[in-house]
RNA sequence: GCCCUCGUAGCCCAACCGGCAGAGGCAGGCGCCUUAAAAGCGCCGCAGUGCGGGUUCGAGUCCCGCCGGGGGCGCCA
């Protein structure tokens, strides 16, 4: 091993220390060790199949472990020195278990596809390929430089050709499919659960046999009557991934659609905070809502944290309640329809509603009365003439408005009445129909039944347009509000062959649904909020899809053996936008300026035909939904993954603790919180998806979830308000300067708008990556955030330095350790230290295991001499916290090889036994002595010598003992009479 | 407005099933080494756990109500 012979350490300037632990040792020995990790594959793990099918390496390493981190985003920011807390965490913990002799995954790929990429790329004149490459290189770098020991064969990209290829082909999988409600599905909580998505072949098999039949259609013909246009439009109404027209959010800002998870709750893009619009547009949709309840379902099973499972199902939403019809009367009965249905979660409440509001989009509007009835008030007509005119000038009105605008909360109700009537089914009586923009026309029914006694909404709505209040709910006693929402017995509720009267808010419930059944005006009905998943982007930065339309305007799936269909070069990948606010402007896809490119000939099997092909492109989720997959076999060419791989490594194992059975997938998956409800339901969808269609065994993609916290920093503001450089501000006496000047300390994420940015290059030239490894872990808990502080980094570094001294001679490079065996104390602490240190590192409580770590280190800084008996466990125990270092010292120490897979020390079970412990001796829970005894004490023993404590007696001060708490050994609570 | 979280020493954080409030680090103080210095060495911990109640022999830990920080949802019937 060759020293360091040229430069020498800022502290030793006469060069006598010139194996001193500083910067630039460091830096030398972290780049030997990850040149040697590299050319001797430390890190690859072999698979039982498939292309890298290596059994007998399998065979030899223990049980397997998947460890994940949410890949990151290649943006040209860089990183700053948050970035890398969870990839060192898995880092971490991957090279425990590896020391365990797990078979451990870990690898880090790129997702590399999006809109940000795409606007970097617009604002640097360059194409996005440019920009996306050469900062993922960079990216590559950085963390390379991190000594993350990652099996670099496994990396993938999402934007390779080779990578969305199968993006593609999962995308035909959701086209080709369908999903039946009826099937059963295997697997599960329960053994017979229904649902799951089968090939469109069998459906289509179905209808020809006519064993199924199409839900009734307007023009109520059968499939048999159907041609063959026809019968592929009724089937594709079916597909998981479909085409829709439905209402959609339109961002003209961004000259591009988003998914409702894409809009933040005030109505505005999360990228670019623009404006964002409904306006039914021609759009490929997710049909995720067909998950809903296994989505919610499923959360039970895996080991997530709390909030993001609260997160995801309060978005999707399962609400139950039931639907209820209302037979519209009178002068509507000349419009097509002929009932109008509710959905509420209140059934109970039939007898307290006294009018309908319906969606300013719902299709009842179409057929309202010529004329006003007699005897209107002037205040439900809006002004207007005739009720079409009113229901006319509503719409427009409502159309006109960005979501945010109608979900405004605090905003008086608007509304209008419809002229038409509809009859209460459990009253008979007529109720007036009104439209109104608080209701919504995408959840449940897009109409419901006002019971403004019991809901605060329609109490408002009823006040403002002078309309009857019928409490069905007695509200407690000196109630003096308007609605009452809360528990209580019926009343007013009786009528035709029911009465709830009396009955709680349940049990109410359950009578009115069951009464509906009887008389076919309802039934019980489950919805949610969740939406289905809007997919296209008028992008160019994204997978195209692998879809082509033929001369009917029929979508076809492009064979396996066409895809990947790539991504074109195009003149000009900007998207077309508009002004924020152009409401009627329309999408431009790039793609769609690509004539030779979007017509194509080709042989789908029917022979050369010409087709149109897709020109939306994807997502950026759309990469991530599925990545994890790949991770496990990135060069199978036949299929995504080999499903005994795939079993191998997200299989199902046996029961979970609570004795569900368990779901599979990643053992351990760390990310930020952010992607609570986005990527991680996508995932989930798309995973359950592929389940159905056999393609993987396990049932959800990550078994475990852990958030980490974010690095967040200080930034500071001088007089004027204006952000100063954090690394230049001194703290004076209470407060801070910049350059002489007084300056206010903010806190909050660190970027360049603040000027606090620390990124990790600065901390691999000041201290090293393993400082900087050990800094990041010991700050803290994993999950916390937590602020960065520069000038704490030095502790760390003098931890390394300490145990790099008790080890090896600063000024020769020579291992200094002595070969006699070491005292008993320091051996007792030896095998404490290591009990608890592994403890931790199962917990992913690094903070607590470098705190256990530097304890150990100091005590042996207090010895004359260093036993090696000691070092090396020492050492050992270090090296997934500071993989370079620990290699080092290791090698020094006398090792041939990589540590990365030697055993990690086990503590004797003899030495961690105390002979004797202190006894706390407590007078009424306070402590008035203690006393040194065996540990195995006997109860009654231990009673008597605490009671004859001085301080026991001093404190009873002649009071007689009413009990004696013993908890032996360790404490005694003497109760006072 | 509702829901989820977190409040321990000047700062970051420990404290297992309720059982001595302190493991580790930063900063600070004292001393040592040094001509001088420090990213060197050694030593130094009275904060009763945001506030107010309660349960208990005993509460940082469990329960209730507030206050403060962070996050999520948002007219979803």
């Amino acid at each position: 091993m060759d020293g360091p012979s040229t430069s020498t350490s800022p502290g030793d300037p006469a060069g006598e220390t010139p194996f001193r632990y500083d910067a630039a040792l460091a830096a030398r020995i972290e780049a030997r060790w990850q040149d040697r990790w590299e050319a001797e594959q430390t890190f690859a793990a072999p698979n039982p199949a498939g292309p890298w099918a290596d059994p007998e390496a399998v065979a030899a390493r223990g049980e397997k472990l998947f460890v994940m981190d949410m890949f990151p985003y290649p943006s040209g920011a860089g990183l700053h020195v948050g970035h890398p807390l969870g990839y060192i965490a898995t880092d971490v913990h991957a090279r425990y278990q590896r020391m365990r002799g797990r078979n451990v995954l870990h690898t880090l790929g790129y997702d590399a596809f999006g809109l940000p990429a795409e606007q970097y790329a617009v604002q640097t004149g360059q194409h996005p390929r440019t920009t996306t490459e050469a900062n993922t290189a960079a990216m590559r770098r950085q963390l390379r430089r991190l000594g993350l020991g990652h099996d670099a064969r496994r990396s993938i990209s999402t934007i390779d050709p080779e990578f969305y290829r199968w993006t593609q082909w999962i995308f035909t999988q959701l086209f080709d499919s369908w999903y039946d409600e009826g099937a059963l599905r295997a697997g599960g909580p329960d053994e017979a659960s229904l649902g799951r998505a089968r090939p469109i072949a069998e459906l289509v098999a179905e209808l020809d046999a006519g064993t199924r039949a199409l839900p009734p259609r307007p023009d109520g013909r059968t499939w048999a009557e159907l041609d063959a246009v026809e019968r592929r439009r009724a089937v594709d109404e079916h597909r998981l991934a479909y085409v829709s027209s439905a209402p959609v959010n339109w961002a003209p800002g961004l000259g591009t659609v988003l998914a409702n998870e894409e809009v933040t709750a005030d109505g505005r893009s999360e990228r670019g905070n623009f404006p964002v619009f409904k306006r039914p547009l021609r759009q490929w949709m997710m049909r995720i809502t067909a998950y809903a309840d296994r989505l919610v379902a499923d959360l039970d099973r895996l080991d997530w944290p709390e909030p993001v499972k609260t997160m995801q199902r309060h978005w999707i939403g399962r609400s139950q309640g039931a639907v209820v019809d209302f037979a519209l009367a009178g002068p509507a009965a000349a419009s097509s329809a002929e009932r109008l249905q509710v959905f509420t979660t209140r059934p109970d409440t039939l007898f307290g509603a006294t009018f309908l509001v319906v969606a300013p989009e719902h299709p009842a509007l179409d057929g309202v009365p010529a004329a006003w009835p007699d005897a209107v008030p002037p205040a439900w007509t809006g002004g207007a003439a005739a009720p079409a005119d009113a229901v006319a000038a509503y719409r427009a009105y409502a159309a006109a408005r960005t979501e945010a605008e109608r979900t405004d909360e605090g905003r008086e109700k608007t509304g209008v009445f419809t002229g038409l009537r509809a009859t209460n089914p459990a009253t008979g009586e007529a109720l007036p129909v009104f439209t109104a923009d608080y209701v919504l026309s995408g959840y449940g029914t897009g109409a419901i039944m006002a019971v403004p006694g019991q809901d605060q909404r329609d109490w408002d709505f009823a006040a403002r347009f002078g309309l009857p209040v019928v409490r069905t709910v007695a509200p407690p006693e000196g109630w003096e509000g308007e609605a009452w929402t809360g528990e209580g017995p019926a009343v007013n509720s009786s009528g035709d062959g029911i009465s709830l009267d009396g009955m709680g808010v349940d049990e109410a419930k359950a009578a009115m649904t069951a009464w509906l059944s009887q008389h076919g005006a309802g039934e019980a009905r489950t919805t949610y909020r969740l939406r289905d998943w809007l997919f296209s982007r008028q992008r160019y930065w994204g997978e195209p899809f692998p879809i082509v339309y033929d001369s009917d305007d029929l979508p076809h799936a492009v064979p396996d053996h066409l895809l990947p269909v790539e991504l074109p070069e195009v003149p000009d990948y900007s998207p077309r936008t508009f002004a924020p606010d152009d409401v009627t402007s329309e999408p431009e896809p790039p793609l769609a300026r690509l004539p030779e490119w979007v017509e194509v000939t080709l042989d789908l099997g029917d022979g050369p035909q010409r087709y149109r092909r897709e020109t939306n492109t994807m997502p950026n989720w759309a990469g991530s939904c599925w990545y994890e997959l790949r991770y496990l076999d990135p060069a199978n060419t036949t299929a995504l993954v080999d499903p005994e791989v795939e079993a191998y490594w997200m299989g199902p194992r046996g029961p979970r603790p609570d004795g569900q059975p368990d779901t599979g997938g990643v053992d351990l998956y760390v990310g930020g919180v952010e992607h609570a409800v986005l990527h991680l339901l996508y995932a989930r969808f798309w995973h359950k998806v592929l389940h159905d269609l056999g393609h993987v065994s396990s049932e959800e993609p990550f078994r475990r979830l852990v958030n980490q916290g974010y690095v967040q920093a200080h930034a500071y503001t001088d007089a004027r308000g204006q952000y100063v450089a954090a690394e230049q501000v001194v703290a004076v006496g209470d407060g801070f300067t910049h350059e002489g000047e007084p300056v206010t300390q903010e806190y909050g994420k660190m970027g360049k708008s603040l000027k606090n940015v620390v990124t990790p290059d600065d901390m691999y030239a000041a201290f090293g990556a393993d400082v900087f490894r050990l800094y990041e872990m010991g700050m803290g808990p994993l999950d916390a955030s937590r602020p960065w502080e520069t000038r704490a980094v030095v502790g760390s570094q003098r931890f390394v330095q300490r145990l790099w001294r008790n080890v090896v001679d600063e000024t020769t490079g020579a291992p200094v350790v002595v070969d006699q065996p070491a005292d008993p104390a320091t051996r007792v602490l030896l095998h404490r230290t290591i009990a608890a240190v592994g403890a931790d590192y199962e917990q992913l409580r690094f903070n607590t295991a470098i705190a256990r770590l530097t304890e150990l280190n100091n005590g042996l800084t207090r010895l004359t001499a260093v036993p090696r008996e000691v070092a090396e466990p020492l050492v050992l125990m270090l090296a997934p916290l500071a993989p370079h270092v620990a290699e080092e010292l290791w090698s020094r120490l006398g090792h041939e090889g990589s540590l990365a897979h030697e055993p990690f020390p086990v503590a004797d079970p003899a030495l961690l036994v105390e002979e004797t412990v202190t006894c706390v001796v407590q007078v009424a829970g306070k402590v008035r002595d203690r006393l040194e005894v065996p540990a195995d004490i006997a109860e009654g023993e231990l009673r008597e010598r605490a009671l004859a404590t001085a301080g026991v007696q001093r404190a009873l001060d002649g009071r007689g003992v009413r009990t004696v708490v013993v908890r032996a050994p360790r404490l005694v609570n003497v109760v006072p009479a």
